[in-house]
This record gives structure tokens, C-alpha cells and sequence, in this order.
RNA sequence: GGGCCCGUAGCUCAGUAUGGACAGAGUGUUGGACUUCUAAUCCAAUGGUCAAGAGAUCGAAGCUCUUCGGGCCCGCCA
């Protein structure tokens, strides 16, 4: 039991009010109102005006007139072939709503119960359907820095939440371990006496980009002949075998250990890891590049700038051609992405085989990585279709790919391949794009840039950028102060565990709140805050919670009786909340529908706006009577429950005390 | 030159997908509330010609067009 079901009675009791009024019926809707005009507002009077051609003004009228029908059905138990489950009158307001309102007791006596079972909010949306997300895949030979949590957070999110709406996600992590930022660390290692252990104290990861990448970059831009040493390492790594790309393989395989350690340390969590590298050696591009020659989607230009080449056309009118295939007969880089786009959705064959990785993850799930062989073992592609998830600076060159992989898709479906399971929700390959991070110019100050007032790009060559770990590690500590304060005397271990919680909260709610499409402007001052509209708000929300029902100890553990919900239902806090809890599926499915992590980021700080206001002003083990406690404290429980499954979606953890 | 995105309170942002009832938070500033279930909280005040203009609509922050301002992209690099 939800807010969905109201809204659904809702709907078909004013849909058949309207049709027994002879009122075309359809394409209304109905959502929450806002405070003060009922609990519902359907603005079915507004379409039905319209669609009945009665112009200007008519929809008051119309409010009227179904607003009375509907009391009458409500009041003879017509319309749903009972009296009303959940629901209570309706009234006509003169702007042309219909306010309808909620049985709250009933309502409350629904909701509470099943919000504390398992599977509360599962919007079942993706009906099983099997998505690939691809997130993360951060070049292996630097550390990851702000922005690159941003790619991580939105990934992780979106892989949670269309989870939880009943998609089976397999999370990838691509990893670019064969391109020039990688010849140029080789290079720092074997011909620039770069030592291959970092001074102590600094990870690997780290060394590599801020010592390694910069320096070998610096001395190559000072001495131009080292492009050409560079190329030589590239078709080193390219071809395998070599001692130069067995070093290659070591270090990135290094740094790629040093960098998950940051990811599962921001709670993200993967499925399978890919490498360029067995890409490029395992043929696949050959098969694609035959198939896009096939399907006339790779032309040899004749003339022109790219005479000799074998161009894409631009997707869109006015795009320029991409080049796939240079004159001298080698590939570019999009000849890696096309194949392990299509090998995401299975339009290739599966050349690779799987094994463990490492240790394993956190939490227990289970992390492949590719090998070269094995055919695929007789695995399932990973999805139907695939998200992937690049900044918009990727935009162009991702559009080319989409347009590709739909048409493979096409041809594909054409052939008779892939079963008919209805509309497919997402494209087959959909490339999630968000707005990247830049540094404000006090941050920039702070890293000894002055950019005159503007924001500035991040640049790990140049050293302007702000470090994950270290953004982690300031936050950790903010925590750990602000816990061991309150809590003077805590276990140090468990002070840390929270204030680890804590900092990993407050980053990710700080990068899934906001707006795909809008840049982040990354302040340490401000993200560093603890206060206001954070991660830490939220989750003293829910240790408030968990704490009031330590203390009831066993209260109201027998549920609570119908006095007891009508208790509840008379207070305005406790009916804000309520209404909230029962969102929870609503929520989820259009986070879910929307790839929007921020749907989920801003519904948990409104359950815990909602909670605080009814913690300042209800007592709630102070009741006046046992059935109002009992009320109260399964409120309390839903909500701790809710809370903490929702923080969840966007990876954060909801501690028990703060 | 072409393409994508953004512009809402001093600052940081919701609200725009699916037009509808007084444009909401946080932060800042000012003033209140802890012998009480944790004040990382709550309450109040302050603060907005929704960048500008035009159009379609009974109705626009939202849709269309234009202009202005800002960010990003446009290599036989990856």
C-alpha cells in the first residue's frame, strides 16, 4: 500500500464520476497538494474543459459538478463497487481544481504497516529487464579527483535505484590501459628515471599522476623528440608481449587497485572490469568494422580533408564526418568503443573469458574482470541495453556511437533475433551525460591559481584539481570532531566507522542532488559544510529516530489500534510525513524512469524536513495515551526504515547514532 | 562559423519531462528556543520585474522565436 493506490482509486472514481456526468474522461492526473488545498488535486476539470470545447472559465463549473457526483458515489459506495478504501470527500475549488482528500486513519493503518515490510517501494518497473552501466572509468594513471566522484555517484545511484525499480544492473568499469596517457608514465618509468615506488606516505595512484604523468608530459613538452619515443611505447602496449607492456600492465593494474580502493571507499560497487587493451587484441573490431561496412554506416571518402579515410557520417545534420579508420589504415579510438558498446548489449560475440578480481569488494559482491580467451563462457550480455555514464564533454562522439548501436539493434530485430517483451524503457545504448566539475575561484586560490573571479577547469597535469581521498579525509575528520563532541567517551572505532559514514554521505548526497544537466562548481568551504541542506541533516534525521525507539524499548511493540491511527491522523506533522513515506515508490520509479539520482537525493532531505518538524513539535513518548504512542512510534519506525532504504539509492549510509 | 547545456532571493540550488491555485529550500543577516525523545535541530523576520523581449494559450518560471550573459564541444589525439 502506497500513495500510488490512493491516487489510482482516486483516478478511476473521478473518471467514472465524469463519464456518468458525460464528461470526456482521460488524461488527467493526480498529485499530492499543496498545504492548504486538500491532499490531493486532480486537474481533470482543466482537460475536460478543454477537451469538451467549452472554453474559457468552464473548468470551475465542471470542478463543481464532479465534485458533487463524487460524493454522492463516495456516499452510496458506488463507482469502485464499494465504499472508499482510502478516500474522503472531494471538493471544487474556484481556480478549476478538484482537491480531493484522504481517509488518513484508514490511510495511515495501510501505509505504516507495509513500509516496514520487505520490498516497500520496489517500483517494478524494469519487470527483470537487464540494464549494463557502465560508470567510473577513470584513466589508470592518476588518482581520482572531484570530478571524477561526480561520474562515480551518478553511476553507482542510477545502478542502485533502477535496481530497486526491479531492473537486473550489471555495474562496468571501463579501464583505459592502453592509451597515451599510459605510454606516457611507461615512458616516465623506463627512460626518465622515475622510480617506480612512490616516497612513502603517497599512493600509487596518486605519485603516478601528480609526479609521473606531469614530469614525463613537461619533459616531452620540452623536448619534442619524445613524441616520437612515446608512439613507440603506445604500439608496444598496443601489440603486447614486450617488456615495455608487461611494465604497462603492471602499473596501470596498480593504479586501478589504488583507484577502486577510493571507489568502494565512496560505497560504489562493480560487476565486471574491461581493458582497452583486450579490446584492441582480441579482433573484435575487425567483426564490427566489417558489419559497418555492410550496413553502408562506413564509407571510404574519396576526396576532401579525409581522402583515404573511412568516415562515419555526422548523426545530425551539420555534424561533421568522425574518422574511424586513418588513411595509413590504423584505427582510431572510436574503433574501440563501437565494439565494446555492442558487446555490452551482445551485438558482437563475446571474445573474452572472466575470472575473479583481487580480493574482492566490499560487501561481498563478486567483481570479473576480462581475460583474453575463453569465448565468453556461455555468459548472458550484460544488458538489453547499455547506460553509460561520461560528462557532457563527450556528448558529440557518444551521439555517434547511440546512432550505431541503434541501427545494429535495428538490424538485429529485423533478423528476428531478441524477443518481443514489449516497449523497451531505454534505448539500447544511452549515453547519461551530467555537466563536469569545476573549482571555485577561492578553491583554485587555495591550490595557488588565480583565475580572476571565474570558476576553473580542473587540470591534474597542472596540478589544479582537488583530490578524492583528500576531499574524503577532510570530511572524515570534520566528522570525527563534530561526533567525538557529542558523544564524549564513544568507542574511537565507532566514532570513526560514523564519521566515515558521515564523509562519505555528504560527498555523494553534495554530487547526486544536483541537476544532470547543470555545472557543479565545487567550493571546499561549502561542500565541506555539515549543516543546512547535507548529508548530516539527513542522517541525524534517522539517528534521532533510531534513538527515540531505543528508549521506548518495547512500547507499542503490538502495533497500533484505530484509536491510535486517528490519534495520528489529527496532526498535521504526522499526516506531512505519512503522505512522504507512501511517496517512496512514486519517487523511486521516476528516479528510475528519469536516470535521476536528485529525484531520490531531495525526497530523502524531505522525509527528513518532515521528521524534524514532527520531532520539535510531538512528543512522542510522552503521549497521552499508549494507542497515540504506539501510532507515533511506528511512525517513528517507518520513517528510520524508509530513510535509510532511500539513503541507500544514493549510496549513503543511515548510522544509528551521531 | 556550427552544436550541446545553463541563467530563479546577496550566494548555492529545487520547481520546467506532463503549462494551472500565493515561485520554494539551504546559506547569509537579525531575533528567538536546549534542567525535555541528541540544538549536525527547530521557530520567526529578511530577501525574487523567475536574464530581456516577442508570440501561441482562458492561463507561462515552464512551450515557440529572438536577443543578451556564462560553461562546454567541434583532430587522420584518446
Amino acid at each position: 500500500m502506497s500513495y500510488r493506490a490512493a491516487a489510482d482509486e482516486a483516478g478511476r472514481r473521478v473518471g467514472l464520476a465524469a463519464a456518468s456526468l458525460g464528461l470526456p474522461g482521460g488524461g488527467f492526473g493526480v498529485s499530492p497538494a499543496r498545504r492548504g488545498f486538500g491532499d490531493m488535486a486532480c486537474n481533470a476539470p482543466f482537460v475536460m474543459a478543454g477537451r469538451s470545447g467549452a472554453g474559457k472559465g468552464a473548468a470551475p463549473g465542471i470542478a463543481e459538478r464532479l465534485a458533487a457526483r463524487y460524493n454522492e458515489d463516495l456516499g452510496r459506495g458506488r463507482g469502485e463497487g464499494g465504499p472508499a478504501a482510502l478516500l474522503g470527500e472531494a471538493s471544487a475549488h474556484a481556480s478549476g481544481y478538484l482537491n480531493l482528500s484522504l481517509d488518513w486513519p484508514r490511510f495511515a493503518a495501510a501505509v505504516l504497516p507495509a513500509s516496514l515490510r520487505g520490498g516497500y517501494g520496489d517500483a517494478g518497473l524494469g519487470g527483470g529487464r537487464r540494464v549494463a552501466v557502465e560508470h567510473t572509468s577513470v584513466n589508470p594513471n592518476k588518482a581520482l579527483h572531484i570530478g571524477h566522484v561526480r561520474n562515480v555517484v551518478v553511476g553507482d545511484s542510477v545502478a542502485r535505484i533502477l535496481e530497486k525499480a526491479g531492473f537486473e544492473v550489471r555495474v562496468l568499469n571501463y579501464v583505459d590501459d592502453s592509451g597515451l596517457q599510459v605510454a606516457d608514465i611507461v615512458m616516465g618509468f623506463e627512460m626518465l628515471g622515475f622510480p617506480e615506488e612512490p616516497p612513502p606516505g603517497v599512493k600509487f595512484d596518486k605519485y603516478c599522476g601528480d609526479t609521473v604523468y606531469a614530469g614525463a608530459a613537461a619533459r616531452r613538452e620540452a623536448d619534442p623528440s619524445l613524441e616520437a619515443e612515446r608512439g613507440r611505447v603506445l604500439r608496444e602496449i598496443e601489440q603486447g608481449g614486450s617488456e615495455t607492456a608487461g611494465l604497462a600492465g603492471r602499473v596501470t593494474c596498480r593504479v586501478l587497485a589504488c583507484q577502486l580502493e577510493t571507489c568502494w571507499r565512496l560505497g560504489a560497487r562493480y560487476d565486471c572490469l574491461n581493458f582497452e587493451s583486450q579490446i584492441v587484441r582480441s579482433g573484435m573490431w575487425r567483426d564490427a568494422f566489417e558489419r559497418l561496412k555492410e550496413m553502408g554506416l562506413a564509407e571510404l571518402e574519396e576526396g576532401g580533408g579525409n581522402a583515404g579515410c573511412w568516415v562515419v557520417r555526422g548523426a545530425a545534420a551539420g555534424e561533421e564526418d568522425k574518422v574511424l579508420v586513418r588513411s595509413d589504415g590504423t584505427a582510431t579510438y572510436m574503433a574501440k568503443d563501437i565494439p565494446y558498446a555492442a558487446w555490452k548489449i551482445g551485438l558482437v560475440g563475446d571474445p573474452f573469458g572472466y575470472e575473479p578480481y583481487g580480493a574482492g569488494q566490499p560487501g561481498g559482491r563478486a567483481v570479473w574482470q576480462t581475460v583474453l580467451g575463453g569465448g565468453g563462457g556461455g555468459r548472458r550480455p550484460p544488458g538489453e541495453s547499455a547506460i553509460t555514464v561520461i560528462d557532457s564533454r563527450q556528448s558529440r562522439l557518444q551521439r555517434i556511437v547511440s546512432s550505431i548501436m541503434e541501427r545494429f539493434a535495428a538490424a538485429r530485430a529485423a533478423g528476428g533475433e531478441g524477443g518481443a517483451r514489449g516497449p523497451a524503457p531505454f534505448p539500447p545504448y544511452l549515453h547519461l551525460a551530467y555537466e563536469s566539475v569545476a573549482l571555485s575561484p577561492a578553491t583554485a586560490g587555495m591550490l595557488g591559481l588565480d583565475t580572476g573571479g571565474r570558476a576553473a577547469q580542473m587540470s591534474g597535469r597542472r596540478g589544479v584539481y582537488v583530490g578524492a581521498d583528500r576531499v574524503l579525509d577532510m570530511l572524515a575528520e570534520r566528522a570525527l570532531r563534530e561526533t567525538e563532541k557529542r558523544n564524549p567517551g564513544m568507542d574511537k572505532d565507532l566514532a570513526g566507522r560514523i564519521a566515515g559514514q558521515v564523509a562519505v554521505a555528504t560527498i555523494r548526497y553534495e554530487m547526486a542532488r544536483q541537476d544532470l544537466d547543470k555545472a557543479i562548481t565545487f567550493d571546499a568551504a561549502r561542500s565541506l559544510s555539515l549543516e543546512g541542506d547535507t548529508a548530516p541533516y539527513i542522517q541525524y534525521a534517522h539517528a534521532r529516530a533510531v534513538r527515540v525507539l531505543e528508549k521506548a524499548g518495547g512500547r507499542g511493540a503490538g502495533g497500533a489500534d484505530a484509536a491510535g491511527f486517528a490519534a495520528l491522523a489529527a496532526g498535521r506533522r504526522e499526516r506531512d510525513l505519512l503522505l512522504l513515506i507512501s511517496l517512496f515508490e512514486t519517487r523511486v520509479a521516476e528516479a528510475a524512469s528519469n536516470l535521476s539520482p536528485k529525484v531520490v537525493a531531495r525526497y530523502c532531505r524531505d522525509l527528513a524536513v518532515a521528521f524534524n518538524g514532527f520531532y520539535e513539535h510531538v512528543r512522542i513518548l510522552d503521549s497521552a495515551d499508549a494507542g497515540t504512542a504506539a501510532a507515533r512510534l511506528l511512525l517513528v519506525r517507518s520513517f528510520a526504515s524508509v530513510l535509510a532504504e532511500a539513503l541507500g539509492l544514493v549510496g549513503a549510509e543511515a548510522p544509528p547514532r551521531m
